[in-house]
DNA sequence: CTGTTAGCGCTTTCAC
DNA sequence: GTGAAAGCGCTAACAG
């Protein structure tokens, strides 16, 4: 059994007051402070945050949850927000949904029950309300990467919409006029990207053929069926717009084992300039989001709003949200050719 | 402010015992049962962990330390944790140690006094000490993938050396005589995989020049300097054996930048079936792990301490170790050649 | 089956 | 600066 706070009471002859009054950075006499520092030495002495937790109503600790911890993106996210918290003396109880909107609102559910202080979210599609446990808690949640188009909440994000013109734009720009866009409708950021996309085209005035719009799930399945449908075409794209990191992968792969190069035969754009970027042979351009800032922006708010709801004696007042938008850069590659 | 067992007293007029024990599943009359539940759903009661927790000296959660978040092998491993935690009912507090054993250690700290049941470590290299807090604590420890050369703990692992005199036997088997490794010898799994090299080469009869051992650490950066060195040699090696995941992508890096084509002019066996070698246009032969099966075990191994721990009224009987060691196997790809 | 009571390990008034 | 005492929300005997 872990010695407890009791054991060195016995130890050193004084209060628990005063134990705990150390323990929390308080000012003892330097003759007890000498005291309690060798009792908790001999005693191997830990704090059990879980009895501290249940007085303070606090837990330092935020939960982080995922659609899908597999993804490298998302390893990525967890990994700066870890860091990032850890300064500010926070741990994170991370949960991963693996894609399943039934996986997630449990999980939430779990965090609730936990009583993190706090929740960041990147979810996976679907409605807000697997949230609904947190909000009736009163725990801050802020939303990353991702947004619910059924209702508006604290979040980071990029301007997606933005990001995607602009990638468009890119092969436009360099003659393109036949292009093909292979996204997820499914979840905000997909939406979003092939909104942007449409917008680009619409402003250059180019069509865009029913069948060249692509939709389905945010996967490497979808990018690699996608890109083989693609290629079957008797009117190919002379380029292609890939939504996401995923969506990259399986259009490589399906390029690949077809042995159609790029950008000879097809120009390619993509998202998020991750690992993959780095071994393929041809780079792929693309449009790169700024992880770091991600991790950091998402548990600066956080932070704001535990502390305001401390100062707002432990209820969250809600009067308007806070909406985090990151810029891009377009990373050149060498996927693109001039047409 | 969350509603309390308390509330749900007024609420039904029953005592707390009542209601707790319905809570735990315990029997009690059908009229109760629905009051209860009735006033649940009024006053969206959710149970307090925390108090739970410090009651029953059980949170129900375990820790699991991966000693870097970013990296896909500890993604798809949590992925399957995770999987298999829910199964029992358990949540996992995830804690990222980014290659820094000094994180390591304060991250194993710091599940140790949020109390986690159990602990998984897929640890970063260096001394087993990291984990005395947790031995101090009686938490049960599970080391997955990577062991310690100076303690013997429970763990569930693959077979290492054999794995990789396997995939050495696989370029002798057709005709490679000059062969060159690219591994890390600073944690369990890279070394074990070196010494699985020299045994092959050894068992074979064949030389391996001083330069051809290129050890470094489990890193893209280590796999595409070390590849980029082989190609400076003026005596180059007909084949590579890869040792991790990361040094594959290197490898290819590298490869695929310096325009020399595989296998057509070296070579190359890896380790890891995963993202990667789906997306390349030549698929590389490589040494798959068996992933679901180090997370089913490790559980499993995990949830048997505990329970053995529980029996044992609370202290953790210490007499030997478990050892899974999990069977792996070649998967062809296209990225040998016959010499 | 139900209620009373004690107590998990800690923080926090409030006197002193 | 220190100590006594109450209490966070819950479970676990023990009586009834």
């Amino acid at each position: 059994m872990p010695s407890t706070i009791k054991d060195i009471k016995e130890e050193t002859g004084l209060s628990l007051a005063t134990i705990s009054k150390y323990l929390n950075g308080g000012n003892v006499l330097p003759r007890n402070k000498e005291l309690i520092e060798a009792a908790i030495e001999k005693l191997d002495y830990q704090v059990n945050e879980i009895a501290r937790g249940l007085v303070t109503n606090s837990t330092r600790t935020v939960g982080v949850s995922v659609f899908d911890i597999t993804d490298v993106f998302n390893g990525v996210i967890l990994h700066e927000i870890g860091l990032e918290l850890s300064k500010y003396g926070y741990g994170m109880l991370i949960v991963d949904a693996g894609n399943d909107p039934e996986r997630e609102a449990k999980n939430i559910r779990f965090l609730v029950n936990k009583k993190v202080d706090g929740i960041i979210s990147v979810p996976v599609a679907g409605p807000s309300s697997v949230l609904d446990p947190a909000f009736v808690a009163d725990i801050p949640v802020i939303l990353m990467d991702r947004q619910y188009k059924d209702r508006s909440l604290d979040s980071v994000v990029i301007n997606n919409r933005e990001a995607a013109a602009d990638a468009t734009r890119y092969l436009i720009e360099r003659g393109h006029k036949k292009i093909a866009v292979i996204c997820s409708k499914g979840e905000y950021t997909g939406l979003e990207r092939y909104r942007g996309f449409v917008d680009a085209m619409e402003d250059a005035g180019l069509e865009v053929p029913k069948e060249f719009i692509l939709a389905g799930s945010h996967s490497i399945e979808h990018g690699y069926n996608a890109m083989n449908r693609i290629l079957g075409f008797k009117n190919r794209p002379t380029a292609v717009v890939s939504t996401n990191y995923g969506i990259n992968i399986g259009v490589v792969m399906a390029l690949n084992e077809a042995k159609v190069n790029y950008p000879e035969d097809i120009s390619v754009v993509g998202f998020d300039n991750l690992m993959l970027s780095k071994v393929l042979k041809t780079k792929l351009t693309v449009v790169e989001q700024p992880m770091e800032r991600f991790g950091q922006k998402g548990v600066e708010i956080l932070m704001q709003r535990i502390s305001e709801k401390k100062e707002n004696n432990g209820s969250l007042k809600k009067e308007g949200h806070i909406n985090i938008i990151l810029s891009t850069r377009m990373i050149i590659g060498a996927s693109v050719k001039n047409v």
